[in-house]
DNA sequence: ATATCAAGTGGGAAAAAGTGGGAAACGTGT
DNA sequence: ACACGTTTCCCACTTTTTCCCACTTGATAT
């Protein structure tokens, strides 16, 4: 399970270590994807085929989306890139997936079960931040564990 | 079943002392997790594997799809950290986890039938006080009743 | 009271992870 | 075909983490 929160810095050929807690679940191709949010979605091939199977199949419960299906799925697979991890951990994002989430510098790279967000550092604060905000809410869930 | 209070100290590395009383029964490798109130919760992996099944249970495949869904799963998995206990009984306390919790010098280990908590340690002897002063007063209604 | 043992603490050395940069390979346009 | 820019691969440095050893403290037993 990928879970836990790294910060990793983005340097001037666009390259990121993927940390190596997440390296052996990832795999050595991964596809990233925006994400929903102000961050990068990272999938390992296997995840990823179910991901766009869901996406693509009219019969899930998508059906709240139909209306901006095509655009949504165009965003998503239009976007979407296959990338090979290099020999010694590191993947490189394309830059045109870069320009929505101002990825400078530092990089925050999350572990949420089964992908990997990839966030400008400041804004992964933020949501924190705001998220710990609401932990009232999300505490009677967890009470319930 | 865990159980008791430890007061252990916290060092320059990070590293905190599992109360020999734990060791058994928490095993080599251990999960830690932001707490409710300030502290943090180390679980099992049998018992986070109850915890996480538990959080995910109102998933669907595509609950990144859900922008509720999306921040409690960041918040939980994102903020979770796998940790292998060391030789001599030691865990390492992620920095990420210790922000909210300021967790210095001192800590207080708690046992809580099947988690164990980590507390600063005054945070926690003024939780304690709290607690106490409400059971004094549950008491009191409990004996007119 | 002192020796012994178990638990906890601290620190140094070795290993691993992360970072940066140079050189080779590739591709494009002139 | 050649020059130029871009990408990929690899090497080397730095920092962080991990592992291990040894000291301290406190409790126990003789």
């Amino acid at each position: 399970m990928l879970i836990g929160e790294y910060i990793h810095t983005i340097d001037e050929k666009n390259r990121v270590s993927l940390p190596v807690k997440f390296r052996k679940e990832m795999g050595k191709k991964i596809i990233i994807t925006p994400g929903l949010g102000q961050c990068l979605f990272i999938f390992t091939l296997a995840e990823w085929a179910k991901v766009s199977k869901k996406l693509s199949d009219s019969d899930t419960d998508l059906s709240f989306l139909r209306a901006d299906q095509r655009s949504f799925n165009r965003y998503m697979f239009g976007r979407a890139a296959e990338v090979e991890v290099d020999s010694i951990g590191r993947m490189l994002i394309p830059e045109f997936l870069q320009e929505g989430i101002r990825l400078r510098d530092k990089a925050a790279i999350i572990g949420v079960k089964d992908r990997v967000e990839v966030w400008n550092e400041k804004a992964w604060s933020e949501q924190k931040e705001k998220v710990a905000r609401e932990a009232v809410g999300l505490a009677e869930k967890l009470g319930n564990a």
